[in-house]
DNA sequence: GCAGATCTACTCGGATAGGTGGTGTCCGAGTGCCTTGGG
DNA sequence: CCCAAGGCACTCGGACACCACCTATCCGAGTAGATCTGC
């Protein structure tokens, strides 16, 4: 179970996005050139985010990516399941059903207790990223912090 | 993020490993059998779940696969963690250290925020696991599955 | 009948190929800004 | 000086190779049991 290594990036990125001030926006180079990161593939990432809903993307120059809604309504949930795809990581397949053991097709009526318990330990983390906003993180940075990105992102 | 489709072998496999009676085995065959698996890469899985000590092996005739410790000491998180591996899904590789941004060591002293938030949702999670144990599963199938089981399985 | 050695068949254990999805890269379509010319 | 049209540079968006991990498989080492022989 491995999230891909592009969560890291476009966390950073949406937490950078969030700093800056209303109207602002940063281009995919200018975040890849903010944390060193190969700017195509970075672009790549963002884009899912824009068709998630989570950004905004404008063309043109001085076009880019920015927050589509206010830092507290977007959760870090969103964000992952964004670039990583909403499927659960537990794919119950019905083995039950298979081989010499199989139970007939009445007993499983119900989802098999296995696959309740993996939902149910993927529900859990999937409340606990849903309970924390940009918003939240923002909160636990410096508060010098934003001026700074916003002089060395967008400068 | 996705489990390996072995996770369910293995959660199914050890879930009817439970239901034998004490000093009895089963071989991978048998296993494989019961669920038209594979027989020769659930093997593999279930050398996994031996080295990380839930499962004992005994070789040669009347061999095979049975719990290590009682099932009520055996949790699904165990089981997932040994055929997945321990490593954490989401990786901080710093990269709030790189780039035009990056931040002074001194102030890379403790893990940065989005790194703990990501962490305390695998904590969730892996809480949610450890948590049920095979003595719970067994709790929540009908009485006379046990027997079925045996019967079907070794016979 | 019994004990010992042998022999066999069955088990796990590790090393070896192939397919799918993430990683990295490229080029094309579209749009806002700037320049430039005219009124 | 103001305005409008054209050109341009910059942006995102989608399509194309590469690599690692999971999937699947094979054969060899070791052992418990059964067999057979001799006493």
């Amino acid at each position: 179970m491995k999230l891909p290594t592009s969560t890291e990036w476009v966390l950073h990125c949406a937490a950078s996005l969030a700093q800056l001030q209303s109207g602002d926006t940063a281009s995919a180079a200018q975040l890849a050139a903010y944390y060193d990161l190969p700017a195509p593939y970075l672009a790549k990432q963002l884009q899912a985010l824009t068709k998630a809903g989570v950004l905004a993307a404008s063309t043109g120059p001085r076009g880019g990516f920015r927050l589509a809604r206010p830092a507290a309504e977007i959760t870090l949930l969103q964000i992952v399941e964004a670039v990583d795809g909403p499927a659960r990581p537990y794919e119950c397949r019905e083995i039950r059903q298979q081989g010499r053991g199989a139970l007939p097709r009445e007993d499983c009526q119900d989802t098999c207790v296995l696959a309740r318990k993996m939902a149910d330990a993927h529900d859990a983390w999937r409340r606990s990223l849903a309970g924390v906003s940009l918003a939240d993180i923002l909160d636990e940075i410096p508060a010098d912090a934003p001026a700074r990105t916003r002089r060395i992102l967008m400068g």
